[in-house]
RNA sequence: GGACCCGUAGCUCAGUUGGUUAGAGCGCUUCCUUGACAUGGAAGAGGUCACAAGUUCGAGUCUUGUCGGGUCCACCA
């Protein structure tokens, strides 16, 4: 064995292992309750994050907790296949060869999209293997696979049938570097430093005259359609109703007047273009106006924009207002700070767009989702999260799931129009093979039709699922919309496939059921589904949490999971997000090369408060805690007996003589291990790590360790010092997998993965509070002794010695130590007295009622020790008078808590025997 | 505009229902290497808990306000 912890070797034959013999594979098993999780399926494009190391570092110490407390755990892996992101990767290589998505073509493009997945799609699941992560790598899922798909298509055809999903003229946003549709979620608003252009509409009837509106985008004018004024705006009465000439392109526009108009900002009149506005697009309904798009999808000005047609959105907005100038139309420019949207996949600025689209009615769905909360069936850590959660719940709006993009699943929609003049229905029908319908068998998957009359633009029957589209003798032209799980067979009669793709999203909120391959496969998802917990990122609370709780409940009756636990983010020293773009990444493959991942893991896990703020040197405390873990079994290893080994030694423990140093540390370890335990239960992972620290390294290591060295060869020492380190490891376990399994192995105890044996069981039995009091009066005299020694700079190799003076039982208790106290001090000589002989020239001092005496004559500055110790004296002194004080208050005395006053007595008692000794020895130095 | 979070040692942070002398890691100072570990051991210095007022017998902890830093939400063009 080296002195260092090789940390590769180890984390790479341990992953290895865990894999090739599916050591974390979950099968639905009733004897053991289930435990499983859901944990966000990181994008196939990406490469691990801290982000994600965080995350599945906090997910996995629960996971192995819980599987060693006996649950058969479940933790779900697998990939996304996040639409836009993926599509953008792939289109960039395009752009390389000079190409786009439009010139190679649909199938083409997904070809190669697929092959990129191929080739990277398991760079980051490798890489999550890694850090440690314990998933079921058997059941590795990708939101694409075959039986996702089908839950996908399930979804919306179900969500069609109930009249959830509708399709529409609205305005959304949209991305033009993308050139799709966005959701509002997707749409990441940021304070943008603009302008606000003033601009003269003159009257029809009166070009001398003017209305003075202020925007933004002057470049959406040429769109407008109206101008609108407050009803009540004194200033604007007489204008209502009036007809303005709009400038440039000398549109006639009315001037209305509507409620929403605040005329307070700006001129108090308002421009109108309802392609480019959702407020102007509603303005538009309620007053009947023309919706006038103006631009191209990529962001260009189309034909409707006349000379500036072809020209891209932000220098049409310069020449449009350059051109006002000349026109003298232009009143003024003024600074204007605002929120502007842009792309959360290119961070292009997003544009207001009017276009058709498929949306999700979101308020029956959302209703359930609150009420789950309010019932306390779901439960968020920390508890502040609720807040944003049943805010966005109460204002949801509708959503927008359609992409114009390629990658995805494309929206199980067929359409054809027809002329119902050629054939009766149910003729159609035969020849569509639709025979099943007729006879009223629907399929499970419950295919909706839908057919809306072009010609008034009616719904002939929009709410009937058990459609029979048994108009006849009808004229006219029908648009017919088949949503179903498997359309293809419509195909052959002229029916077209929607040709956009859902929303990522739209799959990713089905993730904690439509991967244990609902809704076909029923034993495990009634096994495992609903799942515990949840660990993720507060940035995908409304993109996915509260998605997954509302289509839990939708599909399956049942909220998803029930703790949601939202880490912080990780951030760089100077406190801004991890980018790639900004260049403060540290990337976790690094730290795991450099450090090893039990250290990124620890370490990451003992900074985790709220926010994570890390360099690259805070990733040496778990490395040297992993090194001092591996430091501290080796020495343990080395001297135990292979029939110590073979036993179990934590139940044939003789406590009572196991002497001090045991039973203290049994105790500790209990303290630790209930400490441990009720921070897992409350989320608190920096709390856990911290006793463990605190315990292992504080306690065992340089305490009960450094005690026991010497006396290594008894057996009943191996026993204890076994016991407890073996109990250790699988505590530590769930923080700090592979040193631990490491260490596991060596101990010989079992082939078998660590993480499949047993947690440590609280024993009230190994509690024992007078060892701990005595073992720290033993490791306060130690360190008292030790300070002596540094203090007046005596050579390690110098002999001193010692006197110490107290009642008889207190000795007793110290005699037991007494050569313990003179190794790990170094006393030559230790004289325990009842009496205080004199004692001049002295270091001296008093712990607890123990006053010890180290002669130094010639060595030490009598008079500077005298005023060391008044000064001490001083303190306590002070403490006393504190305390004191505080019980001579009668109000005190009548309103605190009866065990604090009893705390502040006995404090008082040895305040006063600690002055009284201080002052003992004061006198005895002379 | 609304909501939330943070301000504790030089740095990064703990500090759970108010209750002894406010803790840890890093950094700093001094000392220590043949027997687990220098990724180590021993000892030490370092804090008016952002500020102010209030509640209380008692406030780092609760309330209000101020200042400073951050995040999220929002259709005032």
């Amino acid at each position: 064995m080296s002195t260092r912890f090789n940390f590769k070797d180890v984390e790479t034959k341990w992953c290895r292992f865990w894999e090739d013999n599916h050591i974390f594979h979950a099968e639905p098993n009733p004897e053991k309750p289930p435990y499983s999780v859901v944990i966000p399926p990181p994008n196939v494009t990406g490469i691990l994050h801290m982000g994600h190391a965080l995350n599945n570092t906090l997910q996995d110490i629960i996971v192995r907790h819980k599987r060693m407390c006996g649950h058969e755990t479940c933790w779900m892996p697998g990939t996304d296949h996040a639409g836009i992101a993926t599509q953008n990767v792939v289109e960039k290589q395009l752009a390389k060869e000079k190409k786009t998505r439009y010139d190679i073509g649909r199938e083409a493009l997904l070809e190669r999209l697929w092959a990129w997945k191929q080739q990277y799609g398991d760079t980051i699941i490798n890489q999550l293997k890694k850090i440690g992560s314990s998933c079921d790598w058997d059941r590795t899922r990708f939101t694409m696979d075959d039986d996702y798909n089908h839950a996908v298509r399930h979804v919306f055809v179900s969500l069609y049938k109930k009249g959830l999903i509708y399709q529409g003229q609205y305005i959304i946003n949209w991305c033009p570097r993308c050139q799709t549709a966005l959701s509002d979620e997707e749409a990441e608003h940021q304070d943008h430093q603009g302008s606000l252009y003033y601009i003269h509409y003159p009257l029809k009837d009166n070009p001398l005259k003017h209305l003075t509106v202020a925007t933004t985008r002057p470049e959406t004018m040429l769109g407008d359609t109206a101008v609108a004024v407050n009803p009540n705006d004194p200033r604007y009465q007489e204008f209502i109703g009036t007809t303005l000439l709009l400038p440039i392109v000398n549109r006639e526009i009315p001037v209305i007047a509507d409620e929403f108009v605040n005329p307070e900002f700006g001129t108090g009149a308002v421009k109108v273009t309802p392609a480019h506005d959702p407020n102007d697009f509603a303005m538009g309904r309620r007053h009947n106006l023309e919706s006038i798009n103006v631009m191209h999808p990529d962001g260009r000005m189309n034909d409707e924009a006349g000379e500036f047609s072809g020209i891209d959105r932000f220098e049409a907005r310069e020449a449009i207002v350059e051109f006002l100038g000349k026109l003298k139309l232009l009143e003024k420019i003024a600074e204007h700070s605002h929120a502007v949207g842009h792309c959360y996949r290119c961070h292009t600025v997003i544009e207001p767009y009017l276009s058709k689209q498929w949306f999700v009615r979101m308020k029956p769905l959302a209703e359930p989702a609150l009420k789950a909360f309010e019932e306390g069936k779901i439960k968020f850590y920390p508890d502040r999260w609720s807040k944003v959660y049943t805010g966005w719940l109460e204002n949801i709006r509708d959503w927008c799931i359609s992409r114009q993009i390629w990658w995805g699943h494309r929206i199980p929609v067929w359409h054809k129009q027809v002329s119902l003049t050629e054939k009766n229905w149910t003729d159609q029908l035969l020849e569509w093979g639709w025979d099943s319908y007729l006879d009223g068998n629907w399929k499970e998957d419950g295919t909706v039709v839908r057919i809306i009359h072009t010609d008034n633009g009616q719904e002939v029957n929009p709410q009937d699922d058990r459609l029979m589209p048994i108009v006849k003798d009808t004229e006219g032209i029908y648009d017919i919309y088949i949503a179903t799980v498997d359309g293809k067979h419509f195909e052959k009669y002229g029916f077209t496939q929607d040709p956009d793709v859902l929303d990522t999203w739209f799959s990713s909120w089905l993730w904690p059921f439509a991967t244990f391959g609902w809704p076909k496969e029923h034993k495990d998802t009634d096994f495992f589904y609903p799942t515990q917990s949840l660990f993720t990122a507060s940035e995908i609370i409304f993109f996915w949490v509260a998605r997954m709780i509302m289509a839990g409940i939708e599909f399956m009756g049942e909220v998803p999971f029930r703790d949601i636990f939202i880490h912080g983010t990780v951030r760089d020293a100077q406190g801004r997000k991890m980018s790639k773009s900004l260049g403060n990444a540290i990337d976790p493959l690094e730290i795991i090369d450099e450090y090893g991942a039990d250290a990124l893991r620890f370490s990451l896990i003992i900074n985790s408060g709220q926010d994570i703020y890390i360099s690259k040197d805070k990733f040496e405390i778990g490395r040297n805690f992993a090194n001092k873990i591996w430091n501290a079994s080796r020495l343990v290893l080395m001297n135990i007996q292979p029939s110590v080994q073979k036993e179990n030694p934590l139940n044939v423990l003789d406590l009572k003589n196991a002497g001090l140093p045991a039973q203290w540390i049994l105790s500790r370890f209990q303290t630790t291990l209930e400490t441990v335990n009720s921070a897992l239960e409350q989320f608190r992972f920096s709390e856990a790590e911290n006793a463990i620290y605190d315990f292992f390294w504080g306690n065992f290591c340089d305490w009960y360790l450094e005690l026991v060295k010497p006396d290594l060869e008894d057996p009943n020492v191996q026993k204890v010092t076994f016991a407890v380190l073996e109990q250790s490891i699988r505590l530590m376990h769930p923080f700090i997998p592979f040193v631990t399994e490491e260490v596991w192995q060596h101990l010989e105890i079992s082939n078998d993965s660590l993480s499949h044996q047993p947690w440590p069981m609280v024993r009230e039995d190994y509690k024992n509070q007078t060892a701990e009091t005595q073992m720290r009066t033993f490791m306060e005299l130690t360190s008292v002794l030790r300070n002596i020694r540094a203090q007046w700079n005596i050579k390690p190799n110098q002999k001193i010695t010692c006197v110490i003076t107290a009642d008889a039982p207190e000795l007793e208790s110290i005699s037991e130590m007494r050569e313990k106290l003179q190794s790990m001090a170094g006393i030559e000589k230790l004289e325990l007295s009842t009496e205080t002989p004199p004692m001049k020239d002295s270091a001296s001092g008093v712990v607890g009622t123990l006053k010890f005496f180290v002669p130094l004559n010639g060595i030490i500055d009598i008079h500077q020790e005298k005023l060391r110790m008044r000064q001490e004296c001083g303190e306590f002194q002070n403490a006393y008078q504190g305390i004191q004080k505080r019980l001579s208050n009668t109000q005190f005395l009548a309103k605190a808590p009866q065990d604090v006053v009893e705390k502040d007595k006995t404090r008082l008692n040895q305040l006063t025997e600690k002055i009284k000794a201080l002052e003992d020895v004061l006198s005895t130095l002379g």
